[in-house]
RNA sequence: GGAGAGAUGGGUGAGAGGCUGAAACCACCGGUUUGCUAAACCGACGUAGGUAGUAAUAUCUACCGCGGGUUCGAAUCCCGCUCUCUCCGCCA
């Protein structure tokens, strides 16, 4: 969300650069520029007819205790009007609030200026590519043959249990998640994170404090009878560790990491390009996030940057990063590297991260600050990527390690699996 | 699941309709003292929002788990909810 007073002083500058997500957006800043002054005016009101009603109420307390019954008894009749103006004050107020609100959580984060204009994917930049992309001659199989051949997750049998999107992993399939979860969370560790393990299920107020809720309510799984959610993303708990806490600057950056299984409706994005792992209901993921001073962040976003990359080297596969198109980055971002592996056998490229700066937007939801030096209270930037997210990378693992023996495990693994070929 | 107790500022903890935005103590911060450290003493010390001012600041409003209610006036009384603790039951 983001903050009224942002908005207020820096209007142009918020409309212009959320242009580049929607030009709509700009018609809602007025809107809730307007609204604002109308509240603020109420609230003036609200207040002033308060004030009157506290100093009689002290006044008649003075009195009764002096004993003066009648003089209290005139008071209390002049304190039935504000009584009764001061409710409807309230209650103009409170809409007025409440229109605000609602307004204010439609309108997503205001892009970085460094952010491409554009609308689609195919506008996103492409800022850097490393690795080699394997030729894999004519016999080469997607992923999903490969998985059957060497039986490493059951699709069907998942359908069978759960439904579509909730495999089986088995066997040596089992075994190369875990040893990716741990690769993965031993790497991040390396790099200065603290481990985190969160509850997989969240309040409302952690869904809204990411982001997820109120827009993006369809898009979890929603168990009614405790009106809990599960978790579409470490970074919805993670984050929310830091919901209302005021932090001491010398605390910032904080460094997490977590490995969870991540739940996603996927409501409407089911179509082509989703066979096999491309896909899923439930998935695994290791996420990074980072609680940051906001002098720092984009500093720390280069540093989340170079991590990433340094896993997909380490797991040998060929990768380009995006910087992401205004229209194509997610509602909470000011900016999105998307990392992509290359799936030789599937000719595509394939998001296995989303590494982002929120700036203060989630902040602003959840309430997390630190007391900065002139001892106010000021928002914290959040960051989070993914570090990794596992399907597309045992996707992209088994199509451009194919060999007539078998799947060639990345040296960096072997000593997490316990083998290094899937034959 | 049943029974009981509780929730107050960074922490401990008083307050039981008006003198309480909240005692006291501890921590933190600033200062005095000091060879250094410590101690002692003095002072400041919650959050959010509005208004005035370039600003330091002043002033108003709200907040004692959350939401309602009673009252001229609520941390304090009443109702609902959430959470914590203790005992019993069940249980990986």
């Amino acid at each position: 969300m983001l903050t009224l007073q942002y908005l207020r002083e820096q209007s142009q500058e918020a409309k212009d650069r959320l242009s580049k997500k929607n030009p709509k957006h700009a018609e809602t800043v007025d809107a809730v520029l307007s609204i604002d002054e109308e509240s603020r005016k109420a609230k003036g009101e609200m207040e002033r007819n308060q004030s009157e009603a506290n100093l009689l109420a002290k006044k008649i307390g003075e009195l009764m205790k002096s004993g003066d019954k009648t003089g209290a008894e005139e008071l209390k009749a002049q304190t039935a009007i504000l009584k009764e103006n001061g409710k409807s004050f309230e209650e103009k107020s409170k809409q007025l609030d409440q229109e605000l609100f609602d307004l204010l959580v439609t309108l997503p984060n205001v892009p970085h200026e460094s952010v491409p204009v554009g609308q689609t994917a195919e506008e996103n930049i492409n800022v850097y590519q490393n690795g080699t992309i394997p030729e894999l001659g004519e016999n080469a199989l997607p992923h999903w043959e490969l998985i059957k051949k060497y039986d490493l997750i059951d699709f069907e049998l998942g359908a069978k249990i759960t439904g579509a999107g909730f495999p089986v992993y088995k066997g040596k399939g089992a075994r190369i998640q875990r040893a990716m979860i741990n690769f993965f969370l031993d790497q991040a560790i390396a790099a200065g994170y603290q481990e985190v393990m969160p509850p997989l299920l969240v309040n409302a107020d952690s869904g809204f404090g990411t982001g997820q809720l109120p827009d993006k309510e369809g898009q979890m799984y929603h168990s009614t009878v405790d009106d809990l959610y599960l978790i579409p993303t470490a970074e919805v708990p993670i984050t929310n560790i830091y919901r209302d806490v005021i932090l001491k600057e010398e605390e910032l950056p904080i460094k997490n990491v977590g490995y969870t299984p991540c739940f996603r409706r996927e409501a409407g994005a089911w179509g082509a390009h989703v066979r096999g792992l491309n896909r899923l209901h439930q998935f695994d993921k290791v996420e990074i996030v980072q609680i940051a001073h906001p002098d720092q962040s984009y500093a720390l976003l280069d540093e989340m940057v170079i991590h990433v990359k340094g896993l997909l080297e380490k797991l040998e596969l060929p990768y380009r990063i995006l910087h992401l198109c205004g229209g194509d980055m997610s509602f909470s971002s000011a900016l999105t590297y998307d990392f992509e592996t290359y799936s030789a056998a599937q000719g595509r490229w394939l998001e296995v991260s989303s590494t982002s700066n929120f700036e203060n937007f989630q902040a602003n939801r959840l309430k997390c600050r630190f007391k900065n030096k002139e001892g106010k209270n000021q928002l914290v930037h959040t960051l989070n990527g993914s570090a990794l997210a596992l399907p597309r990378i045992l996707a992209t693992l088994l199509e451009n390690n194919q060999t007539p023996e078998g799947i060639r495990i990345p040296a960096a693994l072997v000593p997490y699996c316990g083998f290094d070929i899937i034959n």
